[in-house]
DNA sequence: GAAAATAGTTGAACTTGTTCAATATCTTAA
DNA sequence: TTAAGATATTGAACAAGTTCAACTATTTTC
């Protein structure tokens, strides 16, 4: 029941047996975070790689002004994982936060490695899903550069209308990349 | 020796034996591409993953006004793709085309589809690529947040001297997401 | 249930970047 | 080698978004 979503998940990203399938979720551990709890703070490397069962989570970086800059909320069946971090062993730039209480499928590194090397089609699940994410952030950047910040709100929210209610303004302003004064403006607008 | 570069940039992304090299290269034909000519025009599918040899390419979107929004540029040791048209055959909404007489290496979709199937660490290849290309992309969104046009002109000129080099303004404006105007203003100042 | 903290609203002054138009410079093809 | 076309520069008027500050809701905590 608990690994319910993620082989939904998987099965929706590569064609896998069975077998492969329940061996992949063997390695995965069920974790309730509490709202306002951290997975990750920066500073820290990442030992975990996360899948979400229930729940909702802000992945944002501060920079040196203090700025928060939220680079993507994650729930229901969205992953949690600061790649560099978990991939190169270097401290993280991030902060994953739950912003309710949540409930996580958690991997650690080592048996990450251990399932990479076992079982090369989670190389391919991997993969596929690396590129598909490769492909929102490239149209992110592109929607950033051509349309307003309104227009983007209304992107987002429309996108995203069961996240969107769960957030604050100024989550979805550090999310769109501008003043939470400024959301405030254009939501009044609309 | 055509291959020499390729196998070099492989093998700073996996560990991979000489056989396993050199039988990936062997499904990768060599092609020149002329000054101003395109690899792929918007609306058609992208058949082709390339690599690039020697030369410079820049990869951008037209939006409905006209825009031309520049997603990166080529220039040696770099991949020319578009994930999406290549990976749902679905037409593409880039343009690839040559900024100087280039030399590529070309691997046709039914091929690259053996590739995986035949032979895995290319699955391993392309998820470490993936996943380095999807950090590069999220420092390159927060860093539109959160820096002015002027020190992300900054950041793109130190970073890649050479390529900037090769650039028109109108070039390196469209990737940074100004009006060519203001970016001639920032230069004047600096 | 009151106090404290956080989030949202509004306005005024300001900064960043755009648009349009005119002019100047550089490329390229015939 | 010259005309045509693309690229770069500059200024003025404008639009988009920020910052600061004061105020009002709304949550959270004890």
């Amino acid at each position: 029941m608990t690994f319910h979503s993620l082989k939904k998940h998987i099965k929706s990203n590569i064609e896998i047996s069975n077998e492969d399938l329940a061996l992949i979720c063997s390695y995965f551990k069920p974790h309730s975070i509490k709202k306002k709890d951290f997975l990750l703070t920066q500073g820290n490397i990442y030992k975990y790689e996360g899948f979400v069962l229930e729940g909702c989570f802000r992945i944002f970086a501060i920079d040196e002004k203090g700025n928060e800059n939220t680079l993507y909320f994650a729930a229901k069946d969205w992953w949690l994982m600061d790649i560099d971090s978990f991939m190169n062993q270097t401290p993280s730039n991030l902060n994953i936060q739950a912003l309710e209480n949540s409930k996580v499928l958690l991997i650690d590194r080592a048996d990450k490695m251990r399932l990479y090397e076992s079982l090369p089609i989670v190389e391919k699940l991997f993969r596929v899903m690396s590129q598909k994410a490769l492909v929102a952030w490239q149209r992110r950047l592109i929607r950033n550069h051509c349309e307003t910040a309104k227009e983007r709100y209304l992107h987002f929210s429309n996108t995203y209308p069961s996240i969107t209610s769960k957030l604050t303004d100024k989550q979805i302003a550090s999310y769109l990349g501008i003043s939470h004064e400024f959301l405030s403006k254009i939501k009044k607008q609309s």
